[in-house]
DNA sequence: ATGACATCCGAAAGCGTTTTCGGTTGACTA
DNA sequence: TAGTCAACCGAAAACGCTTTCGGATGTCAT
């Protein structure tokens, strides 16, 4: 093994000096395609590997980007985590950059976290997900001049990168569909505001419930955390209204699976006297019976997505307003999105 | 912002040279402590941040390791990827080192990744999972000299540094606690047994049928892919059997799904008719109707520990051979696991 | 022959740290 | 009073690469 190989050796060999080696490595214009070649012969002989430090020291770029992993909300058993960093760390590698992943264990080390990158510009630039709809950190990022983009938007996202998915259009949808099946109770349980796509699905559901004709009872518009046990707790209280409701829109599958115990709990059957849509298109929602009406967004590329746009906002290559996608989600029928039952007091307890 | 300060100012405004700045900052024997206080108050107030390149390239160390995600095996869903991410970050945060996340895609891409970090040691050390029953890793990466640890044993990894769980000590546990109810015909559901976990696992079922005085019929040892249709076609395998199982054992809470699933298609109940224990304690599990019993292995904690091993590994403070460390899996008692019940023809169909 | 110009390469100055080595103090011993 | 020894600090050489600038060639038109 030994020392590794540096530039030095290779010019030694060949007769160059230095500076000739890295410029031809680096594709310089003024290098004869020549010696380009006779350079990189030598040093694939000679497995060389640049000095990453040594490059990122002189050059001033860091070819590395960071992505802040959503930790303080506890939602680390997302199974898109891992996706996600895959993706990015893929796309990143064929480019022969680096990910380094971040994990704030709260806001006060998020920003730490920024002031850092901000000052040493150790990282050229971040990724960051889980997007409040009032988030302070797309004003900071801005302010502090760091290249990002977001997955998920925010209120004060106009002038900046992200990739989303239309929230809001997918919940509408999910909506007419339940009222095509005849549904005219149709309730909602929605995660907390703070986060910008709980407030956007609310907001799609909303919409889907006026396109149909009906009315949004606001009794039938619950809000609970992210989990199991907040799906089950809302959907009990949505069973305890004079009208209970006989289709539900969730805002996340997790929720749904809540909800469906909650229904089966109280003697009935989802999918039968209350019908459930989840989303996020979980594998886990298919293994249940009756398996789990859903919405896939498609994620399995975001990672991917996320890392080129950074790079070309990094290289200068786009601009932040430039640099904004959005998908569509799509149904994915299950079992639990049927008409409703006629032999059930059609709401009416 | 402006220019990020580095050690001259700092050593201009005191009257001092860089080397004693830097010195003072990282706290040599040889500058007075004074000094130190003054140096440190000045470098707070000027908001000083090291420049990482140029420490590491002056150093020769890099403060970084690298997670080897394993995306070869299609098992970037698993919830645990997100937890133990986050654990390495913020432990190695804690030190001002970085995680850098790399996705090779195949094992060629992997072993360059092994040669790359060889020859030029732009990462202190790896840390890698999903160990096979024969890995070559573990020789690969002793003969690059390569500091790294495992999350996971392997045939060969007497002398080097890894985590893990009591993999066949949860199994012969879980396959013992069955019996305790009074089952005799006692199946398991297995991983590929290229997975060293998959393979001690199965061990484990067998140590457990011998210590109850069972015997271990192969056709009750069965083999599938780590999934909810692999635990489904291995149970409908099973159900196919002369004398069925009234119990079964799966490598994986997935599995055991998967597994519930063929048993209720078979018109049989989960937890009645044949009794289903699951691996990994996954909150799903606990979701099911009914819930499924399992275990759980404390793994919340493991990023922290791997970062911490490799930290003293690459710092010299201790062998890989005193880095070994075996967890136990506990049982989680929800309801899938009862005692035989009578009126079913005690296996024989 | 003379300039003008393009082509290709070398010299050298960084990039911001770390770290070794030697030198300057002052106190303390003989 | 001279010598010894800590205790502190500065000078300077790395670390391996990038990048600007200018110099040396050769070519072509004038």
């Amino acid at each position: 093994m030994g020392e590794p190989t540096k530039l030095k050796v290779i010019a030694e060999r060949l007769n160059l000096s230095e500076s000739t080696i890295s410029r031809a490595l680096n594709d310089y214009q003024d290098i004869s395609s020549q010696t380009k070649k006779l350079v990189r012969e030598a040093a694939r002989e000679l497995g060389y590997e640049p000095n990453m430090h040594a490059r990122r020291l002189a050059s001033g770029k860091s070819d590395t980007i960071g992505y802040v992993m959503p930790v303080q909300d506890g939602q680390l058993t997302e199974t898109f985590l891992g996706e996600l960093i895959a993706g990015l760390a893929t796309s990143l590698a064929g480019r022969s950059w680096d990910l380094t992943v971040l994990a704030p264990n709260n806001a006060e080390e998020e920003m730490e976290i920024f002031q850092k990158v901000a000052r040493t510009r150790h990282l050229s630039g971040l990724v960051i997900s889980r997007t409040y709809s009032d988030d302070p950190r797309f004003r900071i990022l801005r302010d502090l001049d760091i290249p990002f983009v977001s997955h998920g938007r925010s209120n004060d996202c106009a002038d900046t990168a992200w990739i989303d998915v239309d929230n809001e259009g997918a919940f509408a949808e999910m909506t007419a569909h339940l009222a095509g099946l005849g549904h005219r109770h149709i309730a909602h349980i929605g995660g907390p505001p703070v986060y910008n796509f709980a407030r956007q699905r609310a907001e799609g559901w909303r919409r889907g419930l006026t396109e149909a004709g009906l009315a949004a009872a606001p009794e039938y518009g619950e809000t609970t955390e992210l989990s199991f046990e907040g799906g089950r707790g809302a959907m009990e209280r949505l069973l305890k209204l004079d009208t209970v409701p006989t289709a539900v829109c969730c805002v996340s599958d997790v929720v749904a699976v809540g909800a469906m115990q909650a229904i089966r709990e109280a003697g009935l059957r989802p999918g039968r006297e209350i019908s459930v849509i989840g989303y996020d298109g979980l594998d886990l929602g298919a293994w249940l019976d009756p398996p789990l009406t859903t919405m896939r967004q498609p994620l399995q590329s975001a990672g991917r997505m996320l890392a080129d746009m950074l790079i070309k906002l990094v290289e200068g290559e786009s601009k932040p307003c430039d640099s904004q996608e959005l998908f569509r989600a799509s149904l994915v029928r299950r079992g639990t999105a049927n008409p409703p039952v006629k032999d059930w007091p059609g709401g009416r307890r």
